[in-house]
DNA sequence: ATTACATGCAACATTCAAGTTGCATGTTGC
DNA sequence: GCAACATGCAACTTGAATGTTGCATGTAAT
């Protein structure tokens, strides 16, 4: 990692990246279909990929390819078990997209805060 | 409010449309720029469209249309001041998602708790 | 008034995501 | 072996999202 393709240009935007490494984690969970897959996967355990359909409008390949989506930002994890395939959810990239919520959070009340006590002064 | 549109059909399918509400914000915060924007705004306060593009890559009218993005759920509002036009950052709608994720992750361990209870039986 | 700045609007091209259909492969059970 | 189930793979269509260019409009300052 780090290619150091940029210069360091400015003071703040080494705070970015972080950022956007999350956004494919939003992008992920900012799927109502997906949304209702990890939903329900982090409720019933391990699923197959007919169960998950079940519920669902759409076909069978429309879901596998929700899963891989999950897949890929490391939402989900597949274990084959006999002829059919067990999804299961993982917590850990949920975990650090809902700290990055909450670090946003935390900048904007510093913010207000910031505001707050120049105007009283 | 409350249209009630929909006869409340089963028992845990009122869950999910307040997930799906939240699917939105998530697809608002999916994207690096648009992410980018909100960290901008939640740390510097109001600022307008030429100042925010000046970091970027991409054109003016792009970063106009990724706030309007933001505006449709609710991350950010304008405010016109003279000639130029002021963005604001807005928690309540980022809020509510990092409520959503809170959720997801105890309903996660309340599940993995149950399966451990039911192992030691 | 006129010049410069900040933005709005609309048409356009391009890329990508979502979903489908059709068929192939592997697995279970009789 | 054979039927039923579960999944994998690939091509295709469609619609939306992203970004651009060009021009119009409103505001500020001289």
């Amino acid at each position: 990692m780090s290619s150091r393709t940029e210069p360091a240009p400015a003071t703040r935007s080494r705070r970015t990246p972080v950022l956007q490494q999350h956004a494919a984690v939003f992008a992920a969970l900012g799927d109502p279909t997906r949304l209702r897959l990890v939903a329900a996967l982090c409720t019933g355990g391990a699923l197959s990929i007919a169960q998950l359909t079940a519920g669902t409008a759409i076909t069978r390949q429309a879901v596998t390819r929700h899963l891989q989506v999950l897949a890929d930002v490391g939402l989900v994890q597949d274990a084959r078990m006999g002829r059919e395939r067990r999804w299961a959810f993982e917590p850990a990239p949920l975990e650090a997209a809902r700290r990055s919520l909450e670090q946003v959070s935390r900048q904007w009340d510093q913010a207000l805060e910031r505001l707050r006590a120049r105007v009283e002064a």
